[in-house]
DNA sequence: ATTATATGCAACTGACAGGTTGCAGTTCGT
DNA sequence: ACGAACTGCAACCTGTCAGTTGCATATAAT
């Protein structure tokens, strides 16, 4: 009881908002979520940069990660190499917060709000 | 012309998911959408805190330039004090990106993406 | 065995975000 | 007019984030 006050959320919706972010990061999952799983090296080629230069292994390695604490992706060893394949079930999460957080959003969400929880950790089969 | 990549987003998105990234910033938000507009100083006395001690007003004032910058809230001044209202309507962009990344959602939420265009624009208009 | 390919780890840099403090300028109430 | 309450601005501190480089290690192919 050292705590009574409402305390900050502090819960998932950070690292899912915060992955969401960064223009890299929705790149990647949507490239993930629609062209199948990739690993870190290909992926490296793919990103748009906004520069000359493309994005650096290591760069690319270190935004899956926040993907994958964000648990929007998974990485899945595959003999010498990674593939990560996209886990988009955690929208639902965000997608639930957006549509409780209007006063009458909530009115037109509200019917929606149940099918959102039937998806899956479906994305890409990791076969 | 001069560039032919995909060029990463750049857009709204990164503004809208960045301001709902932080805890505090969703706080006010749902504090300004459901108990109404409040000023800076009034908020500065509410905000949970995680700590002991209460939150800054100044700091309450950048987390709500931030979410101005968004579009997600609108100051009014009203005599000396700056009235702070939530214009929630940039949340629909949000959802829009949600619902287009998915390649089942698509399917799911086809459905519903016209009957979010019928949010009113309470403030997106900055210009 | 040797070489090429792919990942893993650690150190380092530059920039920005969250937050604080102090002070100046405005508006309201009496 | 005078003080109280509220906002605005700027400097400053600290931690984290995006990104890089270099090197070590594991697996595949020949």
């Amino acid at each position: 009881m050292t705590d009574e006050r409402p305390e900050v959320s502090r819960g998932p919706l950070d690292e899912l908002f915060g992955a969401l972010a960064d223009p890299t990061r929705r790149f990647i999952l949507q490239r993930l979520i629609h062209q199948g799983p990739a690993t870190a090296t290909h992926l490296a080629g793919e990103c748009p940069t906004s520069r000359d230069a493309p994005l650096t292994r290591q760069a690319i390695v270190k935004h899956l990660q926040i993907l994958v604490d964000a648990g929007l992706a998974r990485p899945v060893r595959v003999g010498r190499e990674v593939r990560y394949t996209a886990t988009p079930a955690p929208l639902a999460t965000v997608v639930s917060w957006l549509t409780e957080t209007g006063p009458r959003w909530d009115r037109r969400m509200e019917k929606f709000r149940g099918r959102l929880d039937t998806i899956d950790d479906q994305g890409t089969s990791t076969a």
